[in-house]
RNA sequence: GGUGAGGUGGGUGAGUGGCUGAAACCACCAGUUUGCUAAACUGACGAACGGGAAACUGUUCCGGGGGUUCGAAUCCCCCCCUCACCGCCA
């Protein structure tokens, strides 16, 4: 969330940086700051006139002491005036309060000013192209009959036990899943990721500190009887360890990895681009969780941004660095950049990971403080990545590394496989 | 699912209607002393929001919501959560 001292001093910037994504939100930000006056008046309005009931009351008291019971009667009458007034300007508190709140909640986080204009994909920038392009074979298969062929993963054994969306991992394939997942979490561990193993389902709060809810409500499964939310990234559980924190600036940064299955809808996404592993209800993710100093964010958004490309390069991967453009960026973040890794097979980029730095937009949220140099408390500044996304890895390389021997496993995997060939 | 106990400041924990935003202890912070460290002593020490140029000041908060009362951490109702034991169980 946007906080409101800043909207009240700096609106104009506000909306400048949330016209980079492509929205007007003069009208959205007039109303926030309108109704921010009205909540004011009203309470101070509604404290004096409680600061006087509670003097009258602690008179009473005296009185009654003092055994003045006809003094302490009169002022009991008083008081019960007061009381009806007291009750009527705190509804109306409670209600301007929640308009309010919901006028500040469908703002999205504002980007920052080297984030370029845009309304969509098209309007990204290609910040470099890394790696060579694989020459594969004429005859070279896409990822999903490379599957079937070696019998890696089931589709249609997916579809029948669960729905499309869900594949089945066996034998190799399965060892090689497991394989990058070990190969992530170790390599986080070198740079000083804390490995976390969080729940696989959050409560609504949860849900709400990181900005799921109620923005994309229709993405998470849901768990009606127990009101739960299948996670759709450890994003939501890994950066709720830090809702409702009070830190001291000496602990940062904070640097948290985990590894989970990941669950989304994906509601409305059918057709040719979503075949294979190009997107699924269910997959496997590590991802890196950082919450920072304010000053430092951005240096550590590069940090980040580079340690992922350091994974794509040691699995030999062919790879892009798109800067997000402002319409394209997700509801909660101020700058994202996006790697795409190449489908030789398929001849396109899939998106492996997302960084992002979301500066207080979730701090704020997850009333997540720390105190600074000074004593004052202050928001700090959470970012998160992919390190990485495993089926559009796993559907690279399984394009890019077929022989007409059979899959050769990139050389950082073996130790974690066993095996250097799918035969 | 059953029964019982409990949810108070960073932590432990006292507090059954006004003198309690909250004892005491611990931790943290500042200072004094000591050659350093440690120890001892002294002091400060919750948060959010509002008013004020500032000094300062007001309101709210003792799991959440509602109620009783002039006045609630304290009494009543509902809900949530935690713990223990039992049941079930990977």
């Amino acid at each position: 969330m946007i906080t409101l001292p800043r909207l009240r001093n700096n609106s104009e910037e506000v909306i400048a940086r949330l016209a980079i994504r492509g929205l007007d939100a003069s009208s959205m930000v007039n109303e926030v700051l309108t109704l921010d006056e009205k909540v004011r008046t009203l309470k101070t309005e509604l404290e004096a006139l409680k600061a006087e009931s509670n003097a009258n009351a602690a008179s009473i008291g005296r009185l009654m002491k003092e055994g003045n019971v006809e003094e302490a009667n009169k002022a009991k009458e008083a008081s019960a005036q007061s009381k009806g007034i007291i009750k009527n300007l705190e509804s109306e508190l409670t209600t301007l309060e929640s308009q309010l709140k919901e006028a500040l909640v469908v703002l999205p986080n504002t980007p920052d000013f080297s984030v370029p204009t845009g309304k969509n994909s098209d309007d990204n920038k290609i910040e470099g192209v890394y790696g060579t392009m694989p020459e594969i074979p004429e005859n070279s298969l896409p990822h999903w009959d490379l599957a079937k062929k070696y019998d890696l993963i089931d589709f249609d054994l997916g579809v029948k036990i669960t729905g499309a969306g869900f594949p089945v991992y066996k034998g190799k394939g399965a060892i090689i899943q497991r394989a990058l997942i070990q190969f992530f979490l170790n390599e986080a561990g070198k740079m000083g990721y804390t490995e976390i193993q969080p729940p696989l389902m959050v409560n609504s709060d949860s849900a709400f500190g990181t900005g799921q809810l109620p923005d994309k409500e229709g993405q998470m499964y849901y768990v009606g009887e127990d009101d739960l939310y299948l996670i759709p990234t450890a994003e939501v559980p890994v950066t709720n360890i830090f809702r409702g924190v009070l830190y001291k600036s000496d602990q940062f940064p904070i640097k948290y990895c985990g590894y989970t299955p990941c669950f989304r809808r994906e509601a409305g996404s059918y057709g040719a681009h979503v075949r294979g592993l190009n997107r699924l209800h269910q997959f496997d993710k590590v991802e890196i969780v950082q919450l920072v100093h304010p000053d430092k964010s951005y240096e550590t958004l590069t940090e980040m941004s580079e340690y992922v490309q350091s994974l794509l390069k040691k699995l030999g991967l062919h790879y892009r660095v798109l800067l997000l453009c402002g319409g394209d960026m997700g509801f909660t973040s101020a700058k994202t950049y996006d790697m795409e890794v190449w489908s030789p097979a398929q001849k396109m980029w899939l998106e492996c990971s997302s960084v992002s730095n979301f500066e207080t937009y979730q701090t704020h949220r997850l009333e997540c403080r720390f105190k600074d140099e000074n004593g004052k408390s202050q928001f700090p500044h959470s970012l998160n990545g992919s390190a990485l996304a495993l089926p559009r890895i796993l559907a690279s390389i399984l394009e890019t590394y077929q022989t007409p021997e059979g899959i050769v496993v990139p050389e950082v995997l073996r130790p974690y496989t066993g095996f250097d060939i799918i035969k």
